[in-house]
DNA sequence: CGATTTTACAACCATATGGTTGTAGGTTAT
DNA sequence: ATAACCTACAACCATATGGTTGTAAAATCG
């Protein structure tokens, strides 16, 4: 049985709310390539440092990124995990689907059958 | 050369931002298992059939489900692919953090092999 | 026909979101 | 040492979100 805590389902919910803004995707991609400081991210938007630290905050808090400090600067690395959850969880509802599509296809074999009985 | 519209862009957020509530992510669960009409939907969450129409709307939107009349009633259903995009992104993003992987396991084996030297 | 079901939609509300500017405190470089 | 750089955070603002109740109009049932 497939369990679905709250704890777990809000988890959930942060991970594709943080991937719902296309900004917020480019940081993720920037830096699972490799490390960025917050500041060089900074200069990849036309916004200010501040909401790209707002934007940073909200993959952290989705286990999307974490940060380290190095000196001065807060370096941010893509994490690979809570995609892969993601990933899973698509994976469970295009399973459904095909479910769907298989019973449609009994049917439609069944009727084909007794037609050209 | 992947091109990122920002139309695109536009329907990858609504795509993430639908998928990103618990409610919704289950309307999507029910219907891609079978057609269900909105007051049918209604009865299975403890909000207004109101607040579950506004969800069908933004999945809707999304076009994670379409919607079709059949006499009085709304019959909702789960349609796969947009699921099937998401599902695509987030494989580019971890392809992405296997390439960063690689580099780094280069750069390990290249210096096993000076130790051993 | 009259009652019930199903949907639609407007109006409203509290909170969240995504952006801004301004202030300030560490860290590094000249 | 002092200037430049990087980050943190408060305060503010407009709009979006997720919920509510209430009203009303089709469609179906008995």
């Amino acid at each position: 049985m497939v369990v679905k805590s709250r704890e777990r389902e809000k988890k959930t919910d942060r991970v594709f709310f943080a991937l719902s803004d296309a900004t917020r995707r480019d940081i993720v991609t920037q830096t699972l390539d490799r490390e960025r400081s917050v500041s060089e991210l900074g200069r990849l938007y036309p916004i200010s440092l501040t909401a790209v630290q707002k934007h940073v905050e909200v993959l952290v808090d989705a286990r999307l990124v974490s940060k380290h400090r190095s000196g001065r600067e807060q370096l941010v690395r893509g994490e690979i995990e809570q995609l892969r959850r993601a990933h899973q969880l698509l994976d469970g509802l295009e399973a459904l689907w095909r479910a769907r599509l298989e019973r449609f296809e009994d049917v439609l074999s069944e009727t084909t059958r007794r037609e050209s009985e």
